[in-house]
DNA sequence: CGTCCATTTGATGCAGGTCAATACCTGTGG
DNA sequence: CCACAGGTATTGACCTGCATCAAATGGACG
């Protein structure tokens, strides 16, 4: 549900590199909305008819059992492009997190150029990719590993993206990281604690969503792949 | 769709002989190939030189934590395509479930092709779409299902790709499924004995891997999405 | 018919889930 | 500035679904 739109104009960031800067009106192509913490940007199986870039703020990207047990798949921040679907509707739900504001081209156009350009086509090839790669290893990560390597992933993956002076602002409740790795909140706010307690990460003051890593190397340890 | 050639070559377990074999031989696109049950067609981080589709047999997709756990991204039965990556290098391993025969094409030609053909680019999209799909799926398994709801939707995928005459002959073991659905093969086995206790599945003859479902109506129940 | 695996089945343990209480931010109004 | 309310996080006690450990059984193939 959308607050404000305003025409913005391009910056030169990855949807203008994407070559839609050079399509017909690029003045109207790009506009601004802005949605609230908890609102929907749109809905699993919704036309896919935009595609979307953070421009501030988080995103995230899940699906439901009937049951009501949710998933989240990935978490968009400041730069990142979503919405781009290959087939004609989404295969995800996506919520703002906190207040956020993006920037959104209408997907048709961008098709229309890929028929004709395949260095566009390859570009958007390369998208996919890296959400293919992103999912791979979300698989491994729920299929075999345990909670607080889980947990020791996921801060750093959002310490690499998020991350300001060594300081990392973690914009989702305990919910949703428990969502993205397949925990609940309880046992997401225990490994917390517990690697606190063994000193290789700190809160910020008296903040619960301002981390500080201590001990990168013990971290390192918890994550590699292979 | 390419199809013809079927020059046999020896077998050997080195990709790069069979490279030098198909550079001697620009003409012919295709070969055929047979890997032996076990045997790796190829490994993580190897230079992804080749794409290649199952004529028989079935493939596994795999990787490894450090210590030795496995996960099993994707199973590769007859028709499949697979091995074909975006950047330069495998992301998993991959392994001849059973004696296993492939038709293999060097990737470099089928890029070359894409750069000039915009529906080949546009079908390699569609093949990494579907790949993304896929892992979008398995992640939603992987992070929230019980292991009851796994191990149903692990029949319901393979009775639709593998089924002949209402029978569904898997041709990989209970490790390999649990690796695949993220629990042990112990727990795969009893979910699989409860199902043919409760009269929903049953096993033909002696056979341990020849499955026919007897309820599909409670196995699309397990199985649904949302 | 004996060897080698794959599978099933049973007994037990424990990581992580569930239920529940408490503490802690944050915003609002006095 | 404090008081209170409502959401969020932590922590504790207990439970359970799946893992682990351990036989026993079955099937394939010499």
């Amino acid at each position: 549900m959308l607050m404000l739109s305003s025409v913005s104009l391009p910056r030169t960031h990855s949807l203008s590199e994407l070559g839609m800067r050079s399509e017909t009106n690029p003045m109207i192509n790009f506009s601004k909305y802005t949605y609230l913490r908890g609102s929907e940007i749109y809905g699993e199986k919704e036309s896919a008819d935009y595609v979307y870039q953070v421009k501030s703020g988080t995103v995230r990207s899940c699906k439901w059992l009937p049951d009501g047990r949710r998933l989240i798949g990935a978490f968009h921040v400041v730069g990142d492009i979503f919405g781009m679907e290959n087939g004609s509707t989404h295969r995800f739900t996506l919520q703002a997190v906190v207040d956020t504001t993006v920037r959104l081209i209408r997907r048709q156009s961008l098709n229309a150029i890929a028929e004709r350009d395949c260095k566009l086509s390859k570009q958007l090839l390369d998208m996919t990719t890296c959400n293919l790669k992103h999912a791979e290893d979300h698989v491994l990560l729920l299929g075999r590993k345990s909670s607080p390597e889980r947990v020791a992933a996921f801060i750093l993956e959002m310490d690499e993206r998020l991350a300001v002076a060594g300081i990392l602002t973690l914009p989702m409740s305990r919910r949703d990281i428990a969502d993205y790795l397949g925990l609940t909140l309880q046992t997401v706010s225990r490994s917390l604690s517990h690697m606190r307690e063994l000193g290789i990460l700190g809160f910020v003051g008296t903040s619960q969503r301002q981390i500080v890593l201590l001990d990168r190397q013990l971290f390192a340890g918890l994550d590699r792949q292979d």
